[in-house]
DNA sequence: ATATTTATTGGAATTATTCTAGTTCATTGA
DNA sequence: TCAATGAACTAGAATAATTCCAATAAATAT
C-alpha cells in the first residue's frame, strides 16, 4: 500500500476476492473504485467499456462483462436491475436503496437509514434472503 | 355483465382505460384476468404469447408486447423487472411486494401488510414517486 | 355506408448479453 | 530464471428479449 506501488491496494483487494490481478481487472477496478466518487458509482457494462477505451485501456466488452460479474460475486459490486435490458453496477455495497429517475435513466443511492423495513416476512423454507432491493421510481412532476 | 354477453365486463374495462376493445386485446385480457388465479398472475410476454397460441388465439408477439405495455400504462397491470432481460407482468396492481426465487425464476406476491416501510424519503424536487418496488431475492439454502 | 383513425401483423432491426475457440498471460515450481 | 500449466483475454458469432416498420385490417365516427 505504499505510494510507489500505486496498484498494490487493488491487487490486494482482488487477491482477497480470489481473483487474479490481471492487467484488465486492475484497470477496471481502478476505473470503478478509484475514480472521483468511487464509493458511489452506478455504471453499466457499456459505459465502463467506453470509459476504459477513453483512457486507452484496451479491454474487450466480454471481459468487462466477465469482470463486472466476478466483482459482483465477490461482493465488490452490487447489481441493480432497473429496466429490462438495463442493469447498473453499484460500487456501494453497503445496505442501502435507490432512487431511479425514469426520465433520465439515472440511479441514485438513498442512505440506508432513510428507508427502514418493518417486519420483513420470513424467507420460505429451504431458501435464504440473498438480497433485498428497494427501488423508488421517480418521474417528472 | 349478463351471462349471454360474456365479454362485456372486459369490454367495459378496456374502454374505461381508453383502449379499443379489439379482438386481440379482449383475448389477452381474458387470458390475463379471467384465468384461474387471475388476480395474482406473473407472466412474461413470451409466456402469454405461448398461452394465446395454445388456446388458438391468433395474435402476434408484437401485439402481445404492445398490449402488455398499454395495459400497464392504463394501470391494469404492473411490470416487475427481476433480471436484465426478464420482466414479469403482474395482474395484481394493489400495493404489495415480491419474493423472487433466483433458482427457479419464479415470482411470488407478498401481501402488502407484511412489509412496511418506515419513513420513505421525500421525492426530490420536480419529481413524484411513480412506484416503489421491493423485491426480496431468495436463493437455495 | 364510407371515411378516418387506430390496431395488428410478419419480419427485419436493435440492444444487451453470453458463448466460443483460439491466443495470451500469470503463476508455480524445477 | 524459465518453461509448463491453468486461467483469463479476445474478436466475433450467437442468442434472447424487445422494438421498429410499412403494409394490411379492423374499429369507430360521420
Amino acid at each position: 500500500m505504499s505510494k510507489d506501488r500505486p496498484y498494490s491496494a487493488l491487487v490486494y483487494r482482488l487477491k482477497t476476492a480470489g481473483l487474479r490481478p490481471t492487467r484488465q481487472r486492475l484497470a477496471l477496478a481502478k476505473l470503478l473504485f478509484e475514480a472521483p466518487g468511487g464509493d458511489d458509482r452506478h455504471i453499466t457494462a457499456e459505459q465502463l467499456h467506453a470509459e476504459a477505451l477513453g483512457e486507452s485501456v484496451r479491454v474487450s466488452l466480454a471481459t468487462v462483462y466477465n469482470s463486472l460479474h466476478q466483482f459482483t460475486e465477490a461482493g465488490l459490486l452490487r447489481e441493480v436491475v432497473v429496466e429490462p435490458g438495463r442493469s447498473y453496477f453499484d460500487t456501494n455495497v453497503s445496505d442501502h436503496h435507490h432512487f431511479y429517475f425514469e426520465d433520465s435513466g439515472e440511479l441514485q443511492d438513498i442512505p440506508g437509514e432513510h428507508v427502514q423495513m418493518e417486519s420483513l416476512p420470513a424467507a420460505p423454507a429451504g431458501t435464504r434472503v440473498a438480497r433485498v432491493d428497494v427501488i423508488i421510481r421517480l418521474s417528472g412532476d
